[in-house]
DNA sequence: GAGATTATGGCAGCCTCTGACAATTGACCA
DNA sequence: TGGTCAATTGTCAGAGGCTGCCATAATCTC
């Protein structure tokens, strides 16, 4: 959100003391995941963080309201640059394959923009730690919950509907966003699988949608 | 879990130690609610909550992990209910209207479940509080996706499957759990309206799921 | 009833997070 | 260039969540 690019393109003549505070920004972010990567989530302290990153505590907290903000930052931009991309599909594209495109599209530049921040390697440790910190976790999911309202209102955008009267924006997003979440975890599961590994997981499961929701699956 | 009978109708002898500690549970838990609901979540202290219950804040810590579990504890009381009533739908129900019809089940008889430890109302105005209070919100997310794993489970056990082969388990609950978020969080927002009104907007957003997953709206 | 278990209380202490105030630093203009 | 204003940071004190440890008190078992 704040320190990826999320290819609208527009370029703003940063002060210096933007750019500080972007670098101190991004620092905090290196020294968390990386100390979070070394001691664990719990195992660090937001002490420890903010004397890797040469800061007070206090600056920490200016910068990330708690701990769990700071592990999820990256994370935040990657959703982020999901959304940019639902934008861009034309509007022809049904609903759900206007989702599906998007998720598959961001997977194709998202690796370059996670990498002007932290080393990829380091992001898909911390994803595999957020995962499996329960405290993060439930942090994660909170964020989800509040993108898929926002997808919800920019599908019914799309389709020129109110998500108010119209139940289909939210129900629709909803077997979307559930779909993501297994194929993240499984992904999570997986090890240390790669983005490719992430795309096949992703049409597997969304292919299955259909026949999920099928009356009799003994056919 | 712990202080609503779920239906499986075992009756164990407690002793007194039991009884005790159960009475010690219940009074946190009533306390606890009575004290979010007039302070808010945040504006209790763990210490207020245990000396309303006559205990010491130590003694709170060994009934709850910390403070979002008290506050979620029946509501984890109503999804077990929920999931024990899923077991009892015959084998012959499709797998998503097996799930439906357990909804709708649980909510016939859960209002007295319920009330065997707090009144009905008070719950609900601690399932708002819940629905509107980030860090809950977050820690209820994350119980909802442990039930889910569950519910996925029990689902692949019904169609004689297996859950890491198959995906339409998964995908299925997900989708349905998705909606049931939506449906959860549209109640809440509805202020004060009943468990039958709830059942409505349930039945009519399952009912979309079809519809919303289709490749044409405009029709 | 004596001894073994188990629940509770009290306390010290770490960690997260916040408000308040002072000091520093960058932005901007005469 | 120097001076003023606004934003950023550090320091400090303190509340509140949560845990380990040990002593005490209450049940349970025989």
């Amino acid at each position: 959100m704040h320190t990826i690019e999320d290819g609208t393109g527009r370029a703003a003549p940063p002060g210096l003391r933007e750019r500080k505070k972007r670098r101190t920004r991004d620092t905090l972010i290196r020294s968390a995941l990386e100390l979070f990567a070394l001691k664990g989530f719990d195992g660090t302290t937001v002490d420890e963080i903010s004397e890797a990153a040469d800061v007070s505590q206090r600056t920490f907290f200016r910068y990330f309201a708690n701990k769990e903000e700071v592990a999820l930052a990256v994370q935040d931009s990657v959703e982020s640059f999901f959304f940019a991309r639902l934008r861009e599909r034309p509007a022809a594209e049904a609903p759900l394959t206007a989702l599906r495109n998007a998720v598959l599209a961001s997977w194709d530049s998202v690796g370059e923009a996670i990498e002007s921040v932290v080393p990829l390697e380091l992001h898909m440790r911390t994803y595999r730690m957020i995962e499996s910190t329960p405290q993060l976790f439930a942090a994660h999911l909170h964020r989800l919950a509040r993108l898929e309202e926002e997808l919800a209102r920019e599908i019914a955008r799309r389709e020129g509907l109110d998500v108010r009267t119209d139940p289909r924006p939210q129900v629709l997003v909803a077997a979307f966003g559930g779909v993501m979440r297994v194929t993240g975890k499984l992904w999570g599961e997986r090890g240390n699988a790669g983005l490719e590994e992430l795309r096949k997981i992703t049409t597997r499961y969304l292919d299955q949608l259909g026949p999920a929701l099928a009356e009799n699956w003994r056919n």
